[in-house]
DNA sequence: GCCAACGTTGGC
DNA sequence: GCCAACGTTGGC
């Protein structure tokens, strides 16, 4: 089993939207970055674990947990062409863009802010922590994933 | 709103 | 293949 963590901007899809969706889950589309694609696509299986973090929010952080339920599969924003993820490059025969299912599975009382993570020197290493990371979809190992859990459950 | 740090595009 | 120009992400 592997450990993620995945970032959404909580204006357009938050942790309480996840809670909100039919059976609590839901599709992670609108990714259009190779290097996170390809995380998706090459290494995401059934019963990974994953971090919901917000990004562009006023606290920012890791908000809760979530499960991978299905694996990649095209994503059809990118053959509508009133998708602000529309890609006319895509073919459908030959999908660029894959997503995967995510089933929300814990909320934590209160935001593990990202000031907190900087400030726990076992994170240091953290691929999200690293200068520069613009990645929307990261690995997280395992003893990361369960320090952020544990703070979170904490709150 | 600013801006650093990327990633992508396209001319050559 | 190089690289300038442009676009995006995301913290502050």
């Amino acid at each position: 089993m592997r450990y993620w963590l995945m970032k959404s901007e909580p204006d357009v899809f938050g942790i309480d939207h996840l809670i909100e969706m039919p059976n609590q889950t839901e599709h992670w589309d609108g990714i259009r970055n190779y290097q996170a694609r390809n995380f998706m696509r090459d290494d995401m299986k059934i019963g990974d674990q994953v971090l919901f973090y917000h990004s562009n929010a006023k606290k920012i952080g890791v908000v809760g947990t979530m499960e991978v339920v299905r694996e990649a599969y095209p994503d059809h924003t990118q053959f509508d062409p009133n998708s602000k993820y529309h890609d006319p490059k895509s073919k459908e025969d030959n999908p660029r863009w894959i997503m995967v299912d995510i089933k929300f599975k814990e909320k934590f009382n209160d935001v593990v802010t990202l000031a907190e993570l900087k400030e726990i020197p076992e994170l240091s290493e953290m691929r999200l922590l690293q200068k520069g990371n613009r990645l929307s979809i990261l690995p997280v190992e395992e003893n990361e994933y369960q320090i952020i859990v544990e703070l979170g459950r904490k709150k």
